[in-house]
RNA sequence: CGGGAUGUAGCGCAGUUUGGUAGCGCAUCUGGUUUGGGACCAGAGGGCCGCAGGUUCAAAUCCUGUCAUCCCGACCA
């Protein structure tokens, strides 16, 4: 951004320090607040406002497809947790542990949740008997508990919010269609709702899910060229239903092992958001999630009759749009800061020039165009300058992602890349776990998915020269 | 978990080298003047100097321990 474009002295430029313009953000936006217990955080109204219009939307998308809400316990007694070895090899090393509960020591030690298939896995073994059980499809919101060492606000906390879909189906074919279908809903709302273009794809072996038979994923690269994982969909086959014993009988009398999934978004969207879309002047919200879409600053507003239009404004565009009016005694210049530190999609100034004129003025958060409007006519000039804005936002996510996007051929141009950029690299791979290991090594490069969209860019693997049997997307990752 | 940095008012920091009883800017409160990109003047309030020990007549300052935060790495669906 050009320099004259930067109003918030208060944040510290990505082109400085990325990490601390990030933690900048997430603070000047009043995002959220430090807590005293390690990794753990206080999410503030605007913070909560954000997750809950994400929150809003999926939640939406679920029940339309079928989907309903549940609660689960938010312990897991460790005989529950132990029954699928994979899943509990994966899990405990970040597991948070009860083992007194008032002044007794409990006989079994009881698992804060990190994620509930075996709370529901459990749950289904009891109520499921029979093919006319199924499908079940479950969502559930809640906060799980992962012990982290090292933390970010919202990319990596030790406790976050997030949403857990679990189903039971009588097949593996439609076990597996829900699985598409739901990385799906995730991928459509990333480019509907928060302008985010994502890879759709799946996790090599190494990186899948633990428990998993085939673990698919979002990915999306943010301002600095890294990857972010956005949210992962799980196809289980029926190694759960085994571990468990989630039998039905079918219509031909045979008792069945059922087939699950499960899928999850996390508050780390709200990470995503800030680092996909923010700028040197602090957050900038898709208006689509944005809590206040519209801010109205009257100007001079002691003056007669500017806040009498600017209410009468007010009144107007709320019946449509989230809109704050801010009569707060703060100077214009104040309110100018602010809420482009909290990302507010569009600014209306309304003074007695513009009253005059007939006109007022909106001031587009992303690009800082300013666009003069009829006063008679601010909710038609509001609605499309959203429009556009969540359209042009999405544009300059893609643009930005194809910008770093980078192809290697050869292991050697792959290091290269690596050294001198951050971004996805798009390569070959033979699909040996000793090349996904070595790429790491040498490259510091992670396999962030297989696309969907395969391409053949050569026919032999990137790093030990055999056959090639996938395109990989590689990245450095959050 | 390893390496580095930092903890002093709500926020950002100075003061620590050389020990002497805590200061600056912003924010807050009061009054006045202002208002088209973080207004100005005057006045006021606000501190277990991260926590626990120790040395000393005396500790924000020196020593030991501990906790937390940030960065880099390892780890991490």
């Amino acid at each position: 951004m050009a320099k004259d474009n930067k109003f918030v002295k208060d944040i510290t430029s990505m082109d400085v320090d990325f990490a601390k313009w990030y933690t900048d953000v997430v603070r000047k936006a009043e995002l959220i607040e430090y807590s005293n217990v390690k990794g753990c955080m206080v999410i503030r109204p605007y913070g909560f406002a954000i997750w809950e219009k994400i929150k809003a939307s999926l939640d939406r998308r679920f029940k339309e497809t079928g989907h309903e809400n549940v609660y689960m316990p938010m312990f897991i007694p460790e005989s529950l947790l132990q029954k699928e070895k994979d899943h509990v090899e994966g899990f405990a090393p970040e597991v948070a542990w009860v083992t007194q509960g008032g002044n007794e020591k409990l006989q079994e030690r009881l698992c804060v949740r990190p994620t509930s298939e075996t709370l529901f896995c459990d749950h289904y073994a009891n109520i499921i008997h029979s093919y006319r059980d199924l499908p079940k499809l479950y969502n559930q919101w809640c906060s799980v508990v992962r012990w982290e060492k090292t933390t970010r606000p919202f990319l990596r906390s030790s406790e976050f919010l997030w949403q857990e879909g679990h189903t039971a189906h009588a097949t593996a074919e439609e076990a597996r269609e829900e699985t598409q279908r739901m990385l799906n809903v995730y991928a459509d709302f990333c480019y509907e709702d928060l302008a985010i273009p994502v890879i759709k794809g799946q996790k090599t072996d190494k990186e899948k899910f633990a428990g998993a038979e085939e673990t698919y994923t979002i990915e999306s690269l943010m301002h600095d060229g890294k990857a972010l994982q956005s949210g992962t969909s799980h196809y289980f086959g029926d190694g759960f239903a085994k571990a468990f014993d989630i039998q039905y009988a079918d219509k031909d009398g045979q008792l069945k092992y059922v087939h699950q999934t499960s899928w999850g978004v996390s508050t780390r969207l709200l990470g995503a958001v800030i680092m996909v879309h923010g700028d040197d002047n602090g957050l900038v919200l898709p208006p689509n999630i944005a809590p206040i879409q519209c801010v109205i600053v009257p100007i001079a507003q002691h003056k007669e009759g500017v806040l009498e239009k600017a209410n009468e404004l007010y009144e107007t565009l709320k019946k449509e749009f989230s809109v704050k009016l801010d009569d707060s005694d703060k100077s214009p210049g104040w309110k100018f800061s602010e809420h482009e530190m909290k990302g507010v999609p569009v600014r209306i100034e309304i003074g007695p020039k513009d009253i005059e004129a007939g006109q007022v003025i909106l001031a587009r958060r992303d690009n800082h165009e300013k666009i003069t409007a009829d006063i008679n006519n601010v909710a038609e000039a509001l609605k499309e300058t959203l429009a556009k804005m969540q359209a042009d936002m999405l544009e300059r996510a893609k643009e930005n992602r194809a910008a770093h996007t980078f192809v290697a051929k050869t292991m050697d141009e792959l290091k290269e890349i690596a050294d001198s950029n951050n971004g996805f690299i798009k390569a070959m791979w033979c699909g040996d776990l000793e090349c996904e290991e070595k790429i790491k090594e040498e490259a510091g490069l992670t396999s962030r998915c297989m696309p969907f969209e395969q391409e053949e860019i050569t026919d032999t693997c990137v790093c030990c020269g055999k056959k090639a049997k996938a395109l990989v997307y590689w990245g450095k990752a959050y």
